[in-house]
DNA sequence: AGGTTGTTTAGAT
DNA sequence: TAAACAACCT
């Protein structure tokens, strides 16, 4: 992930810190680092669906490590990704194919009694979910942690916000995984930052103005080190075979320019260069300079720079590899957590329709329509919390709610979203009453919960699994750090405390209460626009065939028969830009 | 010889 | 998962 090798090649510019160094400032964070690592402390439970607070756990630790910051007087600014961009296609089918393999063995595992090792193969099938996310959004919201739903790449909203001051909302430096983050000229990340806020740090300047450092960066803007990484290999572009982060930086500080090194390149390595090499390289670059982020002040998309002339010379629709446009309401939507950025789904509308659409809704086995998995797909949470929210849009015709969906799936389409149905994510637990509602609709492709989609294939008596036995293994893993450089006990507590309450089916009643009235307006408006939008954008896709082709989704509610979900990956950037 | 790529192993949670 | 190691390529 991110850019093959830089990080070790950067080794010398990276320095160990510890975060107090940004008492007093803002700090972006990359949601997806810390909800992958929670996420092991309880693989098992995500997994298989579990009901139970310890499936949460994961939102006690990125919540612990938001107190951790908080202790430090550091302003979190909590950055989540949005919908798939051009996307790492080539690496989510592997990954996908590795953790559903992981996932299979950990059952096997399980069924043997053998819950150790089916704990290890677990937490390497778990995958971030938009489930997960939303969650996380609302423990985020009840405890005031300030956060943005990214339009697309988490990354390029961190690197966006860490260009802007203090007083446009600007952050000082980056928390994230991803080496990505210099790719999109992010002035000050902080790799590796442990329980205890100790890291390590890159500042990008240190890097281009450093006189006698190893790898010389001397004569390096910031467009030829990303010109750099993409050669060296990109999520949205792999190298040419032999090129590799070192001979990139080579090329690059050899002839200064990136079209030259690409004829180069060429004359060099001919056949091992793809004819579209060129073109696809220079618009991973571009993707990286001027990729669509939010702007908070001004409610709506921009770029991450302001466009070239020679971008601002083509045709509106052919920027649509930077990310396609999206209207202000529905980014804002989106920024602001009440939208699925995948689906543009708009949570409460549909949450509504099903609570209230109990004829059309009916039982969970009859369900295959489209409609009904988009109608359970809702997060659970969501649902609790517009409860009230119904009357006039309860009675919503369901042929109404099958258009909407359409359009979803369609809009979907255009922002190279795959609707992961999550059909059969109410086989795992058909005795739930509450929990009814399949949770988990991935935001991204390279996280989606491709696996959860397999688990009604094992039914749901394999899920009957010694619970109790299981607990103890994962207990040890996740008992709270002992830490001694600072005392976050109480934060800890704190967090725990609003989790079960979250945990608790009356989740939010008291403290959503509130904001539920204060946002029950702005969000009638916002759906409104939101269809427009929507009904909009359709058309333009219609117009626009080669993309909606390019994925094809089969789905089915039905739990035993059939459940694979095909879908066609091709979605790295490079057939992303040759559908334009 | 240095770099890339594929494989193995230790560490994390 | 990534760091360390081995084998192979330029």
């Amino acid at each position: 992930m991110g850019i093959k090798d830089l990080l070790r090649f950067m080794k010398p510019y990276i320095l160990p810190i510890h975060i107090q160094r940004y008492a007093g400032k803002r700090v972006g964070i990359d949601a997806y680092s810390w909800l992958h690592k929670g996420a092991y402390s309880c693989s098992m439970e995500l997994c298989l669906d579990t009901d139970g607070k310890k499936k949460l756990r994961y939102i006690d630790y990125f919540m612990h490590r938001i107190s951790l910051l908080q202790h430090y007087e550091i302003i979190p600014v909590v950055v989540l990704d949005g919908g798939n961009m051009p996307c790492k296609a080539a690496t989510g089918d592997e990954r996908h194919r590795k953790r559903k393999a992981n996932f299979d063995a950990a059952m096997v595992k399980l069924k043997e009694g053998n819950v150790g090792a089916a704990t290890e193969l677990f937490q390497r099938a778990v995958s971030v979910t938009s489930s997960m996310a939303h969650q996380l959004i609302q423990v985020l919201k009840s405890e005031n942690v300030e956060f943005i739903v990214a339009p697309y790449e988490a990354d390029a909203q961190l690197a966006y916000l860490s260009s802007l001051n203090l007083e446009q909302g600007g952050i000082a430096a980056v928390i994230t995984e991803d080496s990505d983050l210099l790719a999109y000229g992010c002035k000050a990340v902080i790799f590796k930052m442990d329980r205890y806020g100790k890291g390590e740090e890159l500042i990008l300047d240190n890097v281009f103005q450093a006189v006698d450092q190893k790898p010389s960066f001397q004569n390096f803007d910031q467009k030829l080190f990303t010109a750099m990484c993409v050669l060296a290999g990109c999520d949205f572009l792999p190298s040419v075979p032999g090129v590799g982060i070192s001979r990139a930086h080579g090329f690059i500080s050899k002839y200064q320019s990136a079209e030259r090194v690409l004829s180069v390149l060429k004359t060099k390595k001919g056949k091992l260069v793809p004819d579209d090499y060129s073109s696809s390289f220079m618009e991973a670059v571009s993707v990286f300079q001027y990729a669509r982020v939010y702007d908070v002040d001004a409610k709506k998309l921009k770029h991450l720079k302001p466009l070239s002339q020679d971008l601002l010379n083509l045709p509106v629709d052919q920027l649509e590899f930077l990310g396609p446009d999206l209207s202000p309401s529905v980014a804002a939507a989106i920024a602001e957590g009440s939208v699925d950025p995948m689906t543009m789904e708009a949570f409460n509308r549909f949450s509504v329709s099903k609570r209230e659409l109990k004829t059309p809704v009916r039982s969970f086995k009859e369900q295959d329509t489209r409609s009904s998995f988009l109608v359970c797909s809702l997060p659970e949470n969501v649902e609790k919390i517009e409860l009230k929210r119904t009357a006039d849009e309860a009675m919503i015709d369901p042929e109404t709610v099958l258009k909407e969906v359409k359009y979803s799936k369609q809009d979907s389409d255009l922002h190279k979203l795959v609707l992961q149905p999550n059909k059969d994510q109410h086989m795992i637990m058909p005795t739930s009453n509450t929990s009814m509602i399949p949770d988990n609709n991935p935001f991204k492709i390279r996280k989606t919960n491709e696996i959860n989609m397999e688990f009604a294939e094992y039914g749901l008596q394999e899920l009957e699994v010694p619970f109790g036995i299981k607990s103890q293994a994962m207990d040890v893993s996740s008992s709270p750090p002992n830490s001694n450089e600072h005392d976050c006990s109480e934060d800890q507590n704190k967090v725990t405390f609003d989790l079960s309450k979250l945990d608790d089916s009356e989740i939010n009643k008291d403290s959503q209460k509130n904001r539920e009235k204060e946002r029950s307006e702005s969000v009638e408006e916002d759906l409104v626009e939101i269809q427009d939008h929507v009904n909009i954008t359709t058309k333009r896709v219609r117009g626009a065939q080669p993309r909606t082709e390019s994925f094809k989704v089969k789905t089915s509610c039905r739990g035993s028969e059939n459940k694979k979900t095909k879908i066609n990956k091709k979605s790295s950037i490079l057939n992303f830009f040759h559908r334009l």
